[in-house]
DNA sequence: ATAAACCTTAGGGTTGGGTCTAAGGTCAAC
DNA sequence: GTTGACCTTAGACCCAACCCTAAGGTTTAT
């Protein structure tokens, strides 16, 4: 049995940010003390560290929630909806990465054009070109 | 002279967009009319154009009022300062596509491990590994 | 017996980039 | 001379994932 202030301390995270994931559903002490203290179990550690290793891979709260509905019912899931899951994050996360490196590419292309010398930037091409009418 | 409404429509965007970029200093418009409404000049809207512009290729509303103050004192401005700005810009999005790939290869992992089937998700190793104690 | 460290709650604040509402003023058309 | 489209303001609300504060109760160590 820990105190929240010990399950904090040991991975690492805010006392409040347990409490968050308590009111969110993610993670509720499987217990308290007489005077209202949250008792967590090593089960309930063990969900903490479902939790954050999901955290760790890109996964949002919600869909951790989603996770964590299955893995305490897997028998109602099939792998081919656990593996849906995850392809559909991992597509969604391509997308975001395609977007950022279309915005790398523009940047660097505007950084190739500019002289970079320490004159003026009157001449500016950056400039010129965020400024140029489509 | 376009008051806020048309040249929202004209450029795809919200009124209130205009009015918010009004408040942070990004897009004054350059006048009024007697009873209040906002004037919005051929330059306003070129300078509108620039802070699309930028938004597009990923910059922030305050990197862009930085540009926007560039722009308009180029003259106190080197290409060193714009280039390095664009430059800096371009690694903090490649750091950020850097983590998005980690992500990206975590979760692929974990999906190539399960084998994707029809049947109870009791055995599915995607679950199994988030529950794994590291 | 008291101080320090810890815990409780409700509820407000943060960031970024807006969107929406309420209550009212303006302007052109029919 | 009134409808309806447009405009004004201040301020509330949205998302995610927390962090912080106030006012008070509990535990532990000295
Ligand atoms: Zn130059
Ligand atoms: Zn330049
Ligand atoms: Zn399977
Ligand atoms: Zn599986």
């Amino acid at each position: 049995m820990y105190r929240i202030g010990q399950l904090a301390k040991q991975y690492q995270i805010n006392a409040d940010t347990l409490r968050y994931y308590e009111k969110n559903g993610l993670l509720v002490p499987s217990s308290r003390s007489d005077s209202g203290y949250r008792f967590y179990s090593d089960d309930d550690a063990k969900q903490l560290r479902f939790i954050l290793r999901a955290k760790s891979v890109g996964f949002s709260l919600i869909e951790i929630q989603e996770l964590l509905n299955i893995d305490n019912n897997r028998a109602q899931w099939a792998c081919k909806d656990v593996k849906g899951m995850v392809e559909a994050k991992a597509d969604v996360i391509q997308t975001k990465i395609n977007e950022l490196i279309q915005f790398r590419d523009s940047l660097q292309g505007l950084a190739k054009a500019c002289c970079g010398g320490p004159e003026s930037a009157e001449h500016c091409s950056i400039l010129d070109a965020l400024e140029e009418s489509a």
